[in-house]
DNA sequence: GTATAATAGTTGCGATAGCAATTAACTAGG
DNA sequence: CCTAGTTAATTGCTATCGCAACTATTATAC
């Protein structure tokens, strides 16, 4: 068994499911650095940019442009929080709202086709991993982050 | 059991994963998108561009833009291939072959990392699962590019 | 109350990646 | 041979992403 597998497997993965992402939602006018953020924004209307970004885990910088292309292929409108100006919340718009649970089935069919051949045991110990390894990682990288401050 | 957990999972421990690849290897002068070109070289010297391209499931233009930099940063040469003048043999230069065992040192060290409370099993496991999803997803990928192309 | 810290959002930059088109070299059919 | 099709490498373009720097607003300390 090579060492190295976990790593190159995850990276192959990802490059391929985002082929696939950016082919299914091409429809819509997004790709694969905005999907995850109109799903996000459905199940926590209201949201602000920093705590998106905490959720999906990606950077903030990147949260406001997915936001920013939402917004302008009007699936998403954005208010000021009146409670703290700095923050701008995130809603659907009717046009959001509609395709949301097209896009939802096109991501469980995209679940499908990954794991296809596995079991309902296979699936659940297949997420559990990669819950502690995505667990493992964010501690070693948020360390490393610290070490830079210091 | 949310539906599209997997792709999230492996997305997010992408990101994270580059971001440590990137710290590790700086002080070689290359990233995450160079590495796995070295590996892949000094498992197969003499290897061309389309090869290393199907090795390590990369597009052809990154693959050719990695040889480049890799090149340029010293740790490999190519030749013309005799045989066939249009490809370009990959080799690992003096440089190279002496950070080979460090690189694939700190690739362990990262997959030590990631899969940190797991035990043998379950490592065996994960990989024969993550093995299984690239196969799955790497045919659908195809049959999309071969849709395209009818 | 004002000066300093911290925080949310934003912008510029460089790295990684896929796709399409081009070039140069090889292969096969006539 | 020589023309047409194929193939390896290459280049331009666009999208995604993290980091650093900056602005505007809020919170804290004195």
């Amino acid at each position: 068994m090579k060492l190295d597998s976990i790593g190159r497997y995850i990276s192959s993965i990802y490059r391929h499911q985002s082929i696939l992402i950016n082919k299914y939602f091409e429809k819509y006018g997004f790709g694969s650095g905005q999907y995850i953020f109109l799903i996000n924004i459905s199940k926590n209307e209201g949201i602000n940019q920093k705590q998106l970004s905490e959720n999906v885990k990606i950077d903030r910088a990147n949260t406001n442009r997915a936001i920013k292309k939402l917004e302008k292929l009007g699936y998403i409108y954005t208010v000021e929080d009146k409670e703290d100006r700095r923050s701008r919340k995130s809603f659907l718009t009717e046009k959001g709202k509609e395709i949301i649970p097209l896009v939802i089935k096109d991501l469980a069919n995209i679940t499908e086709i990954m794991a296809q051949g596995m079991d309902d045991n296979q699936r659940e110990k297949l997420l559990e991993l990669l819950q502690l390894i995505e667990k493992n990682i964010m501690l070693e990288v948020d360390n490393i982050r610290k070490d830079k401050c210091k």
